[in-house]
RNA sequence: GCGAUCGUAGCUCAGUUGGUUAGAGCGCCGGUUUGUGGUACCGGAGGUCGCGGGUUCGAACCCCGUCGAUCGCCCCA
């Protein structure tokens, strides 16, 4: 026998009740996107690779140490997407898309990075995403969190915060990142190791260090707020202002930066409240919504310079605060008491079927067991049927749509 | 990339200081019983103990490596 491979380190096979909380994830973000009139793209799963790391940003661990990339057969280096901003923007890009701006999309896929797996963190994972491209107003933040805000809700996920921040125009967050530095390298030698090596390669990652070493420092450092231009200030009052219209609860954090060097302004996240039931489920990922604005990611691309905003969510992650989801009840069991009925039971299935009655059909095994075996599955319903044809019917409750789909079939031709 | 814990049947797990042929429950298959909404009893199949080395008269158990999982760090969704 030969040997069965193993799956691919950090990969998932979903099946079951897992299976059925992803889907019920993708099927509410795709009828809460229409709600919000999002368009559906699909993007590829591959780019060529200057796309991630001229977008993302050379310097970002997802960049310089997470990627699927490999040459392929023409020796053009290509990378598995390991977020889907990237792509849209280039999309949008090639396809000149600018011509339906400000565009509202939507897609969902797996993903990839390699990073070491734990709970809520795959190398293939899944991600819902929502982009508004070519809006500069601070409306289309407000209306991209709101949609945000809705899918959790009607996901019923219940005790996730949205902790907003800006990090203002391209400016303000320079003015602020110095000031950072200048702050924190004073002190440098106090910091954890992880923070000296953030003082060089991205300083505003120092602000949410758990390490109790920083926190110390972290407490006076300089705030955004000394830096914002009073454009920036105004965007992110419209911003505050429109979500409290809307009715999203939101809470300020200072300190809240995000990983990617792309983002201006707005930057969020949904985090579990701490000691919440959601906390709890997901491990030490706290993050399952996240995302901001992007205004200076199409010139990175070679573009003109696009307003940008989005989000994406880890669908994995949602999935597991969603909690456990029945399969879909089987409301008929066709029950095959002799191999003689099987004819008779075929047809019976078939129109239950056609009638939209969801049915199965028992057949296998040793006939006196059969019963056992269907009443198992749990149907609604079950049908009996043996060489006399369908000859009985037991179960509780309403049996009209099963007896709609039988006579359905008797008085037409 | 770093640290810790773990890996025994399809699933959840026992397995004594290293000592005969590695067990249980559930599930699966079959028989008897029951005879129409989860009956009871009996039997059966299923494991190179993650994989590869090593120590030993002897390894599921000790050592090394490796792969994988889990938890934390980092990072992120």
């Amino acid at each position: 026998m030969p040997k069965t491979p193993q799956a691919i380190r950090g990969t998932q096979d979903i099946f079951g009740a897992d299976a059925e909380a992803f889907a019920f994830v993708v099927e509410t973000f795709e009828r809460v996107r229409k709600l919000y009139r999002f368009r559906r793209v699909e993007m590829p799963v591959f780019e060529k690779t200057e796309v991630f790391s001229r977008a993302i940003g050379e310097t970002t661990d997802v960049v310089s140490k997470e990627m699927y990339s490999f040459d392929d057969r023409g020796g053009e280096s290509l990378t598995l997407r390991p977020e889907f901003t990237a792509g849209i923007a280039r999309a949008f890009l090639s396809n000149g898309w600018q011509q339906h701006a400000p565009l509202k999309v939507a897609t969902h896929g797996p993903l990839f990075r390699y990073e070491r797996p734990q709970k809520g963190r795959y190398r293939q994972f899944h991600q819902i995403d929502a982009e508004i491209i070519g809006a500069a107003e601070p409306q289309a933040d407000v209306e991209l969190l709101a949609m945000a805000d809705q899918l959790l809700t009607e996901l019923g996920i219940e005790g996730v915060t949205l902790h907003l921040n800006t990090l203002g125009d391209g400016d303000s967050r320079e003015a602020w990142r110095a000031a950072l530095v200048e702050h924190f390298r004073s002190v440098k030698d106090e910091l954890s190791e992880d923070s000296q090596e953030r003082l060089e390669k991205n300083p505003l990652r120092i602000l949410d260090s758990k390490d109790r070493r920083d926190k110390r420092f972290v407490a006076d450092a300089p705030k955004i707020d000394q830096f914002l231009s009073d454009d920036a200030r105004a965007f992110f009052d419209a911003v505050t202002s429109g979500l409290d219209a809307a009715g999203v609860k939101w809470t300020r954090a200072e300190s809240l930066v995000r990983g990617l060097d792309y983002y201006r302004h707005t930057a969020f996240e949904f985090i579990p409240d701490e000691g919440s039931d959601a906390a709890g489920k997901l491990g030490s990922q706290s993050t399952i919504l996240g995302g901001g604005r992007y205004d200076g990611l199409m010139e990175s691309l070679g573009g003109a310079p696009t307003p940008a905003v989005g989000w994406a969510a880890g669908i994995e992650r949602l999935a597991m605060l969603v909690g456990e989801l029945e399969e879909e009840r089987l409301e008929a069991m066709v029950l095959v008491e002799n191999d003689a009925g099987m004819a008779a039971a075929i047809e019976l299935l078939s129109d239950l079927r056609a009638g939209g009655v969801t049915a199965d059909i028992m057949a296998s095994g040793s006939p006196k067991k059969r019963y056992d075996k269907a009443v198992k599955q749990k149907p609604q319903h079950i049908l009996r049927v043996d060489e006399r044809g369908y000859h009985g019917i037991s179960g509780e409750g309403d049996t009209s749509r099963i007896v709609a789909a039988i006579n359905r079939h008797s008085v037409s031709p």
